[in-house]
Order: C-alpha cells, then structure tokens, then sequence
DNA sequence: CGGGAGTTGTGATAAATGTTACAGGTAAAA
DNA sequence: TTTTACCTGTAACATTTATCACAACTCCCG
C-alpha cells in the first residue's frame, strides 16, 4: 500500500524555492550570538573542544578554524558528523535540559578559535529576544534537514550514497571551484573521510579507487579534486538543495 | 588518530538527567498552539495530510489517530521516518521558508484528525511570544536528537541496528506493558516495519524471524510482543534515554 | 639521511543485505 | 462459500560491505 513510486515532477517542485535558511538570517543570528556576553576558546589542533558524556555549559560559535564534531562507538568505531567552520554553532542541542551534557566530541581539526556562551545566560537572552529565539529555530531546522537528508542518502543507497552525499556537502563548505572541476582544500586522511560514511577505511579506500578509475574525482596532492560532481549528484539523486542545506558544517 | 575506545563511563553519564524535554513543556506547547486560530482537519484511514513536493500551507497537531511520515526514493522504495500521534506536531520543517513544500508524505494510518495552523499566523505569533518560540525550539532539538540517534544505530549497527531502534521506539511509544513483557498496540505489517529501517521486507522477516526463534519476541495476534525489550537495548548500546527522546512520534 | 609512525592500496575471505521466485496463509468482498 | 487481494515465510543466489593481512609509500623527526 506504501509502496508507491515517487514521480519526477514532486522532485522538481522541491528543487524550487528552497532557500531554507537565508544568509542574512544566518549572519544576523551571527551577529546577535555576538553581543551576548561570552568569552573566546583558543583550541590548537588536535585540542578537544569538549567530550560526549561531558557537562554541557556552553553553546559555541565558531570564528576561525575547523572544528570535527564526532561520535565514538563502543566498537571503537567513530561516526563523524560536521566539519564546523566559521560561523558554525556547535552545541546547539543541550539547549534548555535540565542537566545537559553533550552528546557529541568536538575536536579543533586545525588551529582554531571560538566563541563560548553559557547556557543560561543564552536562554535568557532567547526569552527577551524573541527574533533571536526564531534566528535560531531557523538554524536548528536547517541543521535537522542536513541531518535528514544525509540520514535518507545513506539508507537508500548505502554507504556509497553516504560517501557521495558527504563529497557533494565537502564541495559546498570547502570546495574551490576551478575551471575544471572543484578542488576540497580541507585535507582529510581516507580513514577522517570514512568515519564520515560509517564505513571501514578499507571499504572507502576502495570506493575512491572506483571514483578515480572511472574519472570522477582524482588527487592534486593531498586534496580530493571533483570532475564531475553532477556524476555524484545523479548517483544519489541529489535535488540540489543549495549550499545553505546541503553542506557539512 | 580520531580512533579512540569509547569509555563506559561516559555512557553513563549520558544517562544521568537526561530529561531532555519535559512532559509539561511538550503539554504547554500543545496548549499554546492550540490558542493559535486553525481549523481542524478531519483524515480517514489511508488518507494523506500532504504528499513530498506539494506547496506547505500547514503546520499540523494531531489531536487523534496515527500518522505515518514516509519519505519515497526514485527506486519505488519507500522510507518511514515516524508514525506521529496524539500531540505530535508535522510539518515543522519549512518554517519561514520563502516558498516552502514538504518534504515528506503523511499519510493516515488509521482516521485521525489534526489540527491545522497557517505557516504566516504560527509566525506572527512566534515573533510575539517567545516563550512559545523557545518551546518549540525546545520540541525541534528533541527531534533532531532522536533522528540523530537513529541514524547512529543504523550507521553504527547496520539494518539491524536500525529494526531494534524501531522496535525499541515502537515500545516507547506504543507499548503495553504486561507482566512478562511489551506489547505494541500498533498493527504493522512486515512491510511497514521494513520501511522504517529502509530494509527490504525479506531481510527484515528474516531478522524477525531470528528474534522470534531467540525468544526475544512473538506474535500476540497480529501484534509484536516484545518478551526481552533489555536485548534489543544492548545489542545497539541503548542508553536508556527516555521515552522523551527515544520514541517514533 | 635513515628510521618510524602514520597512511594508502589491494587481495582474500567472511558476513550482511538485497533480489528473485514461489508456496502457503488470511481476511474481506462477492 | 468461494474468490481475490494482500500478506507471510523461506530458499537460492547476487551484491555490498566488513574484516584480516600485508606490502608499499610519505613525511616528519632525530
């Protein structure tokens, strides 16, 4: 009875106006995270940010740096999930518990510098500033549709459709494009890209190998350069949602 | 170097207070958003709310009755993502989107009446409450979490993972307890239940079929009785989270 | 410059999951 | 009651993904 096939005009319709969240919205939640009272984290790389299990006391927003947000199994499995970078807001989810921890790590990936807000003093400022509270039930929605939509890639279409999505969202954060192609200029080791995906190094090792032989992506020194996105995009029938949803920070 | 053991310690402090939305706050929601002018729409069994791609007009409540939240690939497969009842809100998503559309499919499992507020009118009214803001920024954070944690048990533990988060979320959800076991109330079929871990339906009687020879559950009826709820927990390292985040609505 | 630590690439094999095919069960409509 | 549509169970086989094992490479540091 559920089993009905989806048309093709549904997925035009949702590649319309989909302009989640707007940019201005997002820098003018940016701008007033900013005059709440907070204080500036300088991480070096490799430096922990905070750990899953940890008390939760401060919402972040990230300045400079890249920032890995991950998840450990007890298999000893690591789920990666974001590569905040400027801007980004991390910690967003302990928000109003009454004994919050966090329930993800965050790990300064290069030399990085945040800004820290207490919980409470952000919650009372969300309570005065009703504008604020909305900023950021936009940012959050935006944030559950990234989730969502990796969430859907993976399920439909396996790890390779996990690989796939989390290249296409590398190339919306961090991909410069050139005249043939878009390079990723964050440098990730194949097991960092792998955790990504849930999937063994080995597995992903070899799912790149395809993708080199077959010509769709190739190495300039250590960066993954993309030549033809629109093959990664078609693979997982990509609605080219925008970089404001479709994106790894 | 981000391969590290996972140490049992922070497992357990996730567990400790971890109320991660308040019963009160969810019922105070409801009430204020009922105080929002809507009308009430009235499905009968099998009926859509909404199909993916259509223009978004509504923010609904459901008020009685279940509704099924599918998402469908190209491929004719079908994928659930939550079975939402009394109190559960849909079509949160395209909050202040300039041009919104659904993302999803609801569909009436059973008849069901819900109530329907306009995206411009629950706006307008965020802007003027706060408090209301703040608690629907609190319910969103609560559903990012619980599509987070489902996404970790099927990355992590693989379409197993996935039927016991299902399963476990149907109890909380769903479940009667009798004395020597759960009982859900909710009559799936084999079908259904594949959809909501985006498994064929072979695999998953397969899989339930094991768990039935292990004496983890039976049929009552047409039911699921869940006679060892503790075994599915394990085998995908549930942290007890409360039925507050771990549950399909 | 030469080791070592970390990384990459690949084969062999095992386990998980999907696909195809079909027999039989069940419940509601005719 | 019979028919019909839908659902369940299961076997055989194909594909995907994980695991183990190991050789080769790179880059940093002593």
């Amino acid at each position: 009875m559920l089993q009905v096939k989806k048309s093709i005009s549904s997925k035009l319709l949702l590649a319309i106006g989909n302009e989640v969240i707007a940019m201005e919205t997002m820098e003018s939640l940016i701008r007033q995270l900013h005059e709440i009272p907070g204080k500036i984290v300088m991480l070096h790389d490799g430096e922990y940010l905070f750990h899953e299990g940890n008390p939760a006391k401060y919402f972040y927003i990230v300045r400079t740096g890249q920032i890995f947000i991950t998840e450990y199994a007890s298999s000893g499995r690591v789920l990666s999930l974001r590569l905040a970078t400027r801007s980004s807001i991390i910690g967003e989810l302990p928000l109003y518990e009454s004994n919050p921890v966090y329930i993800f790590n965050a790990v300064a990936q290069s030399a990085a510098e945040v800004y820290a807000i207490e919980f409470p003093v952000l919650q009372a400022y969300l309570e005065k500033k009703p504008q604020l509270a909305v900023n950021l039930l936009k940012l959050i929605s935006a944030h559950m549709r990234k989730q969502h939509s990796k969430f859907r890639d993976l399920v439909l279409y396996g790890k390779k459709g996990a690989l796939y999505s989390t290249l296409i969202r590398l190339s919306n954060s961090y991909g410069k494009e050139l005249d043939d192609g878009i390079l990723i200029s964050v440098p990730l080791t194949n097991q960092e890209l792998a955790n990504y995906s849930g999937t063994a190094r080995e597995s992903l090792n070899r799912m790149l190998s395809e993708l080199r032989k077959a010509g769709i992506i190739e190495y300039r020194g250590h960066l993954i350069f993309i030549k033809d996105l629109d093959y990664l995009k078609e693979a997982i029938q990509c609605e080219n949602c925008g970089r404001e949803v479709c994106n790894i920070e």
